[in-house]
DNA sequence: ATAAAATGATGACAGGTGTCATATCGAGTC
DNA sequence: GACTCGATATGACACCTGTCATCATTTTAT
């Protein structure tokens, strides 16, 4: 029996894949959650054989959970589904050795197989992102450089993003020029943009 | 035997709502699609009794089937089934007579009590969406200011815009200075934001 | 038919933004 | 110890942006 932990914040998702993952007799959800929190102390609770962890969950993302379970050294083999084919994303899951990264456009029988594939000791990717794997982009952006796109994303103004940071607005606006022409974009929302595609963020 | 089409870009979810809805023995799914073109012919093919939409998809969005069959008059009765609860897609929807609008956030048994419901000639809104039905806001944006902030929003610059829409640049950023002030914020992108949020655009 | 909106344009101004050259400081590296 | 690199700061410049006043034209409403 293959005893699985289902953190999803979508509920008419969450609970439809529980429903189905149920209904195959090698599996058993034992818990499902809304959030990144919930998902630790559920796996500490429960010591499931795998889980199947979203990205974008409030208070901690899935591949943050991702990363506390290695670091912990935790024998929960990892799952990352997602509707995200972001490089960034799955250079950080593979940075974690989570044991598969599927994107929601699959079918539920493809995610039947690969939760079989990873409990037997295997290791699944989405062939749509396979690619990835090899020309994979380096993120090249400095983590102050990060920092400020963030805040500017946040709707922060170049003001207030030198508060918030004890930067002068000179400084701030050199990092957001620097990130501007590494990213080869015109303006830094353009920039964000961009980074958030590739999951930079 | 209750016939319905399923229109929902995501795979993994419209499997899943699919295989969940055939074990109820009142329920048929006649057909699966991924967008918005598909969703149309299908519902002509198959002249199901009801079907469920998903807002954004590709090609034509849920939004935009929803008043196409109802302006053909089509016997089809329409479910909303969306993420997002913005008002402005809550109004397009009751503007259009649609039958049900359901967040995705709402358990499977819900959907299936709804369809139960819509089928008997029933109405049903999510309840966490039943304040906005009351405190609607009017979308205070022109048509053009709409057009204008859209193509902002896909990372044009002020001249790209005047020349796609055969416009000078001054009177692009007037459009903008508007919409701006209309909205109540401080630059073009958070107009952006805060009209996306309000499912103005 | 006439008033009121909406559409489109222009020019001007203040302030924001992106770029660049340049300088300092500290942490590593050779 | 000299050198390099990243983080930080400054000042200057050109260009972009948001605002405003003003005007002409076309639509819409009464």
């Amino acid at each position: 029996m293959i005893r699985i932990v289902i953190a999803e914040d979508q509920q008419m998702l969450r609970g439809a894949l529980a429903s189905l993952l149920q209904l195959e007799e090698d599996i058993e959800v034992v818990a499902q959650v809304s959030n990144g929190d919930e998902a630790l102390q559920a796996i500490n609770t429960y010591q499931p054989d795998l889980c199947l962890l979203d990205i974008e969950m409030p208070e901690l993302s899935g591949l943050d959970v991702a990363e506390r379970i290695k670091q912990e050294g935790l024998p929960c083999k990892v799952m990352i589904v997602t509707t995200f084919a972001r490089p960034g994303y799955l250079e950080r899951a593979m940075e974690a050795k989570v044991e598969a990264y599927l994107l929601k456009d699959e079918p539920i029988q493809f995610l039947v197989e690969a939760i079989r594939k990873v409990y037997q000791g295997g290791r699944v990717i989405s062939p749509e992102l396979a690619n990835f794997l090899f020309e994979k982009e380096e993120n090249p952006l400095s983590e102050r450089e990060q920092e400020v796109l963030r805040l500017v994303a946040e709707g922060k103004s170049t003001d207030e993003i030198a508060s918030t940071l004890y930067l002068t607005k000179g400084t701030v606006r050199n990092y957001l020029s620097a990130a501007i022409q590494k990213l080869e974009v015109n303006s830094r929302h353009q920039a964000i943009k961009k980074a958030t595609e590739k999951g930079w963020l």
